[in-house]
DNA sequence: TTGTGTCGTGAGAGCGCTCTCATATCTCGG
DNA sequence: CCGAGATATGAGAGCGCTCTCACGACACAA
């Protein structure tokens, strides 16, 4: 339907190439008369510039890309990666950017994307979700030369360029909260071992509990994995050891705890309290409503992206590091309300 | 890094640089002897190909596009999208192309996104989410000359090529279950007015109705737009007619239609039976396990792909349709079970 | 020997842009 | 009226590939 070139819309208007490059770049060296009569040539006509030209030309693909690492693909099903995505994608448009996405499926993908990656002239940039025990992918594409970022901070972040939320404050918040209405066995269902994610937030919530002059039980720690059933198993093991409330790693796995207690016949907030993490709209599936660290998700994905926009801009030196702040959201599920004492 | 050109590699081994393209490109007119001195070449120095040369010189990018309007990424929460996403990101994988994300977040997106789907030398191909009520943008897609297919079928399907789900037999099929089962009074909660999705799964829930000689009655159809909140609000507006099974065009909708019903103290299956739609993991979050049809969106996704491929690569006549088939997944929530009918 | 065919390789013209540099035109102070 | 400086436009060399075509080398039948 419209195979036009540069060079057509050149010759009807009676200039040359470069004067109608020009005015596709916005560039001010053209008078407002030529600009005009080209700008009405390209309206009439529906010129599009061809991309492929462009960036070959030009050097600059206005492409990112999103990585996935495969221990992500698992958890597609929490809400909290496709709300990122979207963060990522809103940023992309804002930005004019074009989103590329890479789920890494299997290990067989896992070899196959690094070279599609890092083919030359295709991406600008690239935002990597780190944290993850499986950070092979990253180190590879770090000793490429495509500006990246890293969203969550790696295990060994020395040098790199990321952003993350401040896990440490968002999970002593939570248990601050948690000791201040009063509970006294304040057991925690962490996330995967290994991950960043998870040793921050049992940091925070070590960090709450010394400072109020208590000391760590280890039994009141259960591990998850970010998953409802392993909300729910977690909880069936410290159910045993009669914990008062519960600080959970992720909302999903505060809804499967919930289950778990629920089962045994025990009342929400009044038996054991909860505080969740994320505060993703499936708190309403969960009976009671629940308190929960609200992560800024979506800001958080269009934050990433301009950081790599900035990279991409003005070099990767020095690696910039952005912490978000998170913010603890008083529903019913911890019983400040009912203490009166939100 | 890595700056190589062809000619370089070409250099390198003393050769002309249409040979190592077609080294490249797997030509079988290259001595065996060439070839592998190219190959070696190639590994040694880890030369990359440029991307946008290649799509330039080729005229094909190996990337398609997924756009998801505006009306989806309400609905980004609900597993559905994710998972679909999931499945065409693994087809890509599968066969080696690229998958570039377009999530339109507001109007304003809306109208700076077609031209950035329609850069020419851009995308190859585009699968488009339809079905929904505002498909002005799938006018416009098709109305240019990149191949296309729309996932979900068009509310005006003549002359488009897409993929879906036989929702009229799988919405038969539910209702038909509960009809055996010995259910009087099935009513059932819809997703929004005016998607074909919606229409076609009233048709087929009516269509076994007739067919077991009943009479429609409007009173028992109630709407929602596949969120959780709107399944509780449409059951809460049931209730009142006392049906003593429901089936629910989504899993996220029976969860939301659940809580309303144990709300008032009712029990599942004994006073309301339940069928959903989707088998989306989260039927663990419902205190009882849910019956539902199994939707195989992952192998949907990948389907979707094939289907762009095969008309990216042998032209887009005629038109293709492709159909598949969804399954009845029995569980607790329909009571089939307890009356040992499974 | 000559002609016909096959096979591997080289040559070079694009693909449709961007960007630097040269050139033409205009402005204005002295 | 001239020349310096600013401004608008044209020219043309790439960017790094692909692909068609031409050509030399060799095999084999007549």
């Amino acid at each position: 339907m419209n195979e036009l070139t540069l060079e057509d819309i050149a010759k009807l208007v009676g200039v040359h190439r470069s004067t109608v490059s020009r005015v596709i770049n916005g560039s001010p060296k053209v008078s407002p008369e030529v600009r005009e009569r080209v700008l009405k040539a390209i309206r009439e006509t529906g010129y599009q510039p061809n991309a492929a030209a462009r960036t070959l030309a030009s050097q600059r693909s206005w492409m990112i890309g999103l990585v996935l690492p495969r221990s992500v693909s698992v958890f597609f099903t929490d809400p909290y990666f496709p709300q990122l995505t979207q963060g990522i994608a809103f940023g992309c448009n804002n930005h004019d950017y074009t989103l590329c996405l890479f789920l890494v499926g299997n290990k067989e993908d896992e070899e196959k994307i690094l070279p599609r990656l890092s083919r030359r002239g295709m991406l600008d940039g690239i935002l990597i979700q780190s944290g993850t025990p499986d950070d092979i992918l990253i180190d590879q594409l770090n000793a490429s030369s495509i500006p990246s970022a890293m969203i969550g901070r790696p295990n060994e972040p020395e040098g790199l360029s990321y952003i993350d939320v401040d896990n440490v404050r968002a999970a002593e918040l939570a248990t601050d909260h948690l000791i201040n209405i009063g509970y006294h066995r304040i057991a925690t269902i962490t996330g995967p071992k290994g991950s960043t994610v998870t040793a921050d937030r049992i940091e925070g919530y070590q960090k709450a509990l010394k400072k109020s002059g208590r000391s760590i039980e280890k039994a009141l720690i259960a591990q998850g994995d970010f998953s409802e059933v392993s909300g729910y198993n977690a909880m069936k093991v410290l159910l045993a050891k009669q914990p008062d409330a519960v600080f959970a790693a992720s909302d999903i796995m505060a809804a499967g705890a919930i289950r778990a207690v629920k089962e045994v016949g025990l009342k929400i907030p009044e038996d054991i309290a909860f505080v969740g993490f994320d505060d993703i709209p499936l708190g309403t599936l969960t009976t009671v409503s629940l308190t929960t660290i609200r992560q800024p998700i979506l800001k958080f994905g269009v934050r990433a992206v301009e950081l790599l926009i900035d990279l991409i801009e003005n070099g990767t030196t020095p690696p910039q590091q952005i912490i978000m702040d998170a913010e603890l959201i008083i529903r019913d599920s911890c019983g400040a309300k009912k203490l009166g004492m939100s």
